[in-house]
DNA sequence: CCGAAATATACGGAAAAACATATATACAGT
DNA sequence: ACTGTATATATGTTTTTCCGTATATTTCGG
């Protein structure tokens, strides 16, 4: 079961899903209550959508304790890899893109930077 | 106003658009018909999907007699430039993309290649 | 002016996607 | 075992997208 181009793209078309994509391509692995918290949307919406990357394999998820870490498939086709970063380049600096970063930067309590040093 | 990255995927995300992009990357200039003959789709159905690339200036038409020719548009976004460009290098030899390329060669009398020498 | 070819649009219906709410599952700490 | 937190899925509905057919518009050749 290969995937169509088109369905890649289709992948892509859900703004959701491309915040969640574009993140994950800048910070690495996030959970899903990083996603939810950063894109300021309720968390069966942003689960719904990482369903829906992960059913096509466009990303991984890494269940750490009570947290699923979701980052990008490093198995994927060449190309699509270079669609995905060039588009991060791109926009990286318009909303809601940029503002996604600054809401994660600006999140308290994340669980993989710890309290304890 | 400015169109959304998510909107340029959605507009990449139909697989009859998605031929004629990259069939335009490939061969810059193509006319309606050249497009219906390549694909092997009805030709309000590439109409439809042509006047859809339009309106989102994706594409840009131009009329010569009879004859409608679409165009990549040049004053694109580059990082859509290089998205659109990037895919056609990534999926070019793979079906339907690689066919349509070939039907579009074999099609006889084509406009712009005139019988008179 | 008339017919034929190229292209565009209108229309009604079918299929797919996305949503919010509610609920289920898995794990951690007590 | 119980509670709270994190995450997933199910359900019913609304919205969007896509389609084929039919029709309109533009242009060319006569």
């Amino acid at each position: 079961m290969t995937i169509r181009p088109s369905h890649y793209f289709q992948l892509l078309s859900d703004e959701t899903r491309l915040r969640c994509l574009l993140l994950m391509q800048q910070e690495g692995e996030l959970c899903v209550c990083e996603l939810t918290h950063a894109l300021g949307v309720i968390q069966p919406k942003v689960s719904r959508h990482l369903a829906a990357l992960r059913d096509a394999g466009l990303v991984m998820d890494r269940r750490q304790g009570q947290w699923i870490y979701y980052r990008l498939h490093p198995g994927l086709p060449e190309w699509i890899s270079q669609v995905i970063a060039t588009t991060t380049g791109g926009v990286l600096e318009q909303a809601p893109f940029a503002n996604d970063r600054a809401a994660l930067a600006a999140m308290p309590n994340r669980p993989g930077s710890a309290c304890c040093a």
